[in-house]
DNA sequence: TTGTATAGTATACAAAATGATACTATGGGA
DNA sequence: TCCCATAGTATCATTTTGTATACTATACAA
């Protein structure tokens, strides 16, 4: 993941030319982009309100997340030249076509994490019940 | 990612819970997931088979991949008991309720992989020329 | 007898992603 | 004068992920 500047050309097996889905990935998969993303669909959020929204994250990562999304042209960042600084990111209209993926995540998630975890309690079975 | 074993109730910043869209991305988010549910849409793959479509995966990573999308409940392993061994891969159905997100990444990767890429070579204009 | 094919393991190593912690600047308020 | 808040950097450690290579068993075919 992740490794794709320099050009897909010489990709050597050439899955991301052969795979789109490896190409989404790419701009979708980090670690904490799933929930910047879903949280950026109900729109502008500064820098920490992201961190009091997922009090695991460090600043280190959500620093790179962020400017990886903006590399992708996804997320946009707004700087405002003040005391204490302030710095806005929302979604670009770029960023925007992703939200049907997210949408449909979203909603795969919700439906199955629970179906998940009966199932893997009953095969596994192994760890404490919840 | 992948660190949900042994429940996803003691997440630090509950963001497991606060994000199916993570959980989606936990599934189907391996470097090769992509490549190998996008082609287990068509059928039944076997292993060698994968290798072949992506000459880039190693058998161990290929292994791994499927051994964990086989722990999620997403695909099915069908062992052949012969010589040489036969192993076949398919979609589970519950492996099924992905494809729609398979298909909508599939999508979206394919209008905007041409895209990006020219809106990089604008932005960036430091690699070579394709 | 040697080679072929399949579906892997085992081991060692390298690289990338992530985490923990401390640090920065600055204007305003107590 | 000291502390607060913001939006980060910098440095280092650890964990995860991925690669390379060699190795396995076994029926069949040359």
């Amino acid at each position: 993941m992740r490794n794709r500047k320099g050009g897909f050309g010489d990709c050597p097996g050439g899955d991301k030319q052969a795979c789109p889905v490896e190409f989404t990935l790419d701009v979708i998969g980090g670690k904490w982009k799933g929930i910047l993303l879903y949280h950026l669909m109900e729109g502008t959020k500064r820098f920490n309100e992201f961190r009091r929204i997922s009090p695991g994250i460090t600043q280190r990562m959500l620093t790179l997340q962020l400017r990886e999304l903006e590399e992708d042209g996804v997320v946009h960042r707004e700087v405002y030249h003040q005391v204490p600084p302030k710095v806005e990111y929302s979604l670009t209209e770029f960023g925007k076509t992703l939200i049907p993926i997210i949408k449909l995540m979203k909603e795969w998630g919700e439906e199955y994490r629970t179906k998940q975890l009966s199932a893997e309690s009953c095969l596994e079975a192994t760890d404490k019940k919840l």
